[in-house]
RNA sequence: GCUAGGGUGGCUGAGCGGUUUAGGCGACGGGCUGCAGACCCGUUACACUGGGGUUCGAAUCCCUACCCUAGCUCCA
């Protein structure tokens, strides 16, 4: 199938390292808090890629982590008088709830970035006996200008963030980037070679992929507000580690807009998956978030999810009558044309959005009754909707 | 500045190489009503940002200009 790779703007042919099996890692949450429907997308999005996938005949190793260690959830549980673990065991917890609802098929594994603080030490030593890491105040920077392609995903770096750039600094180079740090006296630390520390953001990710998948993945997933700083900086540290390039597939999920704007925690216009669910089923949400490729924008606003719940219900209808008619016949030449537009979609960059649009023309025409057409075998398209799109239709 | 995606009839919005050029809103006419609304029926829009090019043929592909939207070391 055809993938679009965020590194070089393009699509390829996917190719993977061993026949028949991919190797992916996808960003998951920082559990401070419930998951909104940005998140449900990019998890979405992805458990479609890895049904196909499997469906195609691959085995799909999926390593998802959950970033336990991190500020804000160290303050949140303060706020709350807390421990920090309860706190993300939490939030882990709802997450599950809210994944089994959108029928999200589990990871092979979901590592934690608190099992991983001795790996990151080790990597950052690592970075540092090579000459790509330096001292620098309380902390130790990853030097960019030592490993070269910085900027790669991002596209035209300078360019980019020109502007944004925090030039009061003890970095040697303002795109440097902290792998650890200096603990203050209240934060949680570990002990390392430094004094007590904490890691910085993206060595975990590196740490947690390749303790699972080896030094190079196949795909690395993510929402599009990862590509930089996070994913930048991964590639980095995995290259100048290893000497080879991280990642063969960078793909990355558009956003959710909530009225025009994008829906993120620290502008706080997010909308949390089970306040949803109170009042919308999960296939509603799951049909919305495929409703368009995943490198489309969705704009959420009121009444997309009735729109959804509709549409939902009508192929719903449709799948029954195609059933009633006879699940195990042989397809018409008309469906197979069908299936043949919905399985070019798919196998174009993951359309969601066509292959959707195929299965609401199916279903219009079977629920019109329009005599003359022999819609036999039309059953087997809503099972891959089933399967594939992941959209329960029972 | 950079990246991605757009500019379609009064508005919104599909279509993304070629027969009847979606749908919705509106407008207009009719039905129903004491009147209006809601509802129902019908009518109405060859429109595709400007300029080049490819083609037998372009809204649809390519180039270029202009304009718009979102994002750009907190984030899925």
């Amino acid at each position: 199938m055809q993938i679009y790779n965020t590194r070089t703007r393009e699509k390829e042919e996917l190719m993977t390292q061993t026949p028949n099996v991919v190797k992916a890692y996808v960003c998951g949450p920082t559990v401070y808090d419930y998951s909104h429907i940005g998140h449900a997308r990019t998890y979405v999005n992805f458990d479609v890629l890895k049904r196909y996938l499997e469906a195609t005949g691959y085995e799909v190793v999926h390593i998802q982590n959950f970033t336990d260690v991190e500020e804000k959830i160290t303050d949140k549980a303060r706020e709350e008088g807390v421990d920090p673990t309860a706190l993300a065991n939490k939030y882990i917890g709802e997450y599950f709830k809210d994944m089994d609802a959108l029928n999200v098929k589990r990871a092979t594994r979901y590592p934690r970035a608190s099992e991983y603080i001795g790996r990151i030490i080790e990597i950052t030593k690592s970075l540092v006996a090579k000459g790509y890491a330096y001292q620098a105040g309380d902390a130790i920077y990853f030097e960019v200008s030592k490993a070269g392609g910085y900027g790669e995903l991002i596209g035209n770096l300078k360019g980019a963030l020109a502007d944004k750039v925090d030039r009061t600094t003890v970095k040697k180079d303002p795109f440097d980037f902290v792998l650890w740090r200096e603990a203050k006296e209240a934060e949680e630390g570990w002990e390392s070679p430094w004094g007590r520390g904490r890691p910085g953001w993206h060595t975990e990710c590196v740490a947690m992929a390749m303790d699972s998948l080896g030094e190079v993945l196949d795909v690395h997933w993510g929402g599009k507000d990862l590509i930089y700083p996070h994913h930048e900086c991964e590639a980095l540290i995995a290259k100048a580690l290893t000497g080879k390039t991280f990642v063969r597939y960078w793909m990355h999920n558009e956003f959710v807009l909530l009225r025009g704007e994008k829906m993120s925690k620290s502008t706080g216009n997010t909308v949390p998956i089970h306040e949803i669910l109170k009042r919308h089923s999960g296939e509603a949400l799951r049909t919305l978030l495929l409703s368009k490729g995943y490198r489309e924008k969705i704009d959420f606003y009121d009444g997309a999810l009735d729109e959804a719940e509709q549409k939902h219900a009508r192929i719903k209808m449709a799948a029954e009558q195609a059933r009633k008619v006879g699940a195990g016949d042989k397809m018409s030449t008309c469906v197979r044309d069908y299936a043949g537009m919905f399985f070019g979609a798919m196998d174009d960059d993951l359309e969601t959005g066509k292959a959707m649009a195929v299965v609401e023309h199916l279903s219009e025409e079977l629920l019109s009754g329009r005599p003359g057409k022999d819609l036999s075998g039309a059953a087997r398209i809503f099972d891959a909707v089933e399967g594939v799109l992941g959209i329960r239709l029972g």
